[in-house]
DNA sequence: CGACTAACGGCACCATGGTCCCGTTAGTCA
DNA sequence: TGACTAACGGGACCATGGTGCCGTTAGTCG
């Protein structure tokens, strides 16, 4: 078998744009691919999924979608790296429970929307099979719990927190019970994201999360 | 097409043994599916799983697996429910601090245990792909709730907690977290059950669980 | 204990997702 | 601005998981 560059896409993780050439055509085929993902995704879910189907969605070819990401996991990998690039700004409510009810709001909004949330469970439903997705999926969260820590930090400087809280368990914290409810199917509504701030900010009060 | 009896598994969700025949063979290939999809999920995963090659390692025919299940999601959901019937008792330490710990350890040894990591893993991922799984879940969850929710009646019958504290809420607390770090595939070591018990005990005493 | 039939098993068949080959397109760089 | 080549695209081909048919096995019940 000749190996030529053009056959190389099979080690672990998705590539980015390819070095050599990260030109015009390569990324828009990229971004086609990304949102043909995505909308596959949310309509026909993980199980169903059909690297032929997201190309004629993409308008590319399915030979470009095979050699580029070989498989659906490292094609969904891909997609979490682009998405963790993206940023949604935290809230600055000024006080730490309204910090972190604006933190449990957001995710309760984006697990039960329509869109979102099918897209959610059907990246976790990949990321609990295969590791590099659960990699990118820790990288999609690192960012996002980057984003909010700063709330803890600010918090503990107010006095509402014991110093040497670990600012990222606490953000975890809120969010946990209500990506619990998600693998159950359960419904998540703003109560269930009101207790989890709340449970949190107690917790946090007490000083649970020093080390 | 003729319908026969024969044909009738495709109605929601997998069924118990037919009412009309219970006995013996029915069950034991029931049971010999079961744990050969078991094996399966954890040795090949959910993403390569095979039917047929199911039905071998059962030592049982294709026809009778497809017949019975159907899909691969119908299979597990019937995993779910055998699973559910088997109760592993509770801890009874004496302080909610322990036996929330006690719990927080049963469920982190089972999450890392090689076998039963791989098998949650993989049964996960089909609740998240699946509604009828996700309900077959649900069930398991309310079991092992269950066992564990006089914990915290006693508590509350010796003060250590605030009468009207939501049980079961109490006790999702304490996995929630570890259950968080399953989906990231980051590891989960006793450290982790320590954290997640202590911080459930903190919000409980501090009354965050009260509707 | 023998007839009845639900449920099982083997095998051939078929659909469809994934691979391969090779010609085409379009960034890149002198 | 033209040669070079990385990357793309079409379509034939192939492997394999899922279905249908039909004979066989073994609980059940009079």
């Amino acid at each position: 078998m000749v190996v030529g560059v053009d056959d190389m896409a099979a080690d672990g993780a998705a590539r980015l744009p390819a070095a050599s050439r990260p030109g015009g055509r390569t990324a828009r085929v990229r971004a086609a691919a990304l949102r043909a993902t995505e909308d596959a995704l949310i309509e026909v879910g993980l199980a169903r999924l059909d690297l032929a189907d997201i190309a004629r969605r993409a308008g590319i070819g399915k030979t470009t979608v095979y050699r580029r990401w070989r498989t659906v996991p490292a094609l969904i990998a891909d997609l979490l790296a682009d998405m963790a690039e993206q940023s949604s700004p935290r809230s600055d409510t000024g006080s730490l429970a309204g910090d972190l009810l604006a933190n449990a709001h957001l995710v309760q909004r984006t697990l039960t929307d329509a869109r979102q949330g099918a897209l959610f469970r059907a990246i976790l439903a990949a990321a609990l099979t295969d590791t590099d997705t659960a990699e990118a999926l820790r990288r999609f969260y690192e960012a996002r719990i980057s984003e909010w820590e700063p709330c803890v930090y600010a918090a503990v400087e107010r006095g509402e927190l014991p110093a040497g809280t670990d600012a990222r368990e606490v953000i975890r914290a809120v969010s946990a019970p209500l990506y619990h409810r998600l693998l159950t199917g359960e419904d998540i509504d703003p109560t269930h994201a009101e207790h989890a701030a709340a449970t949190a900010t107690a917790a946090a009060r007490a000083g649970a999360y020093r080390p």
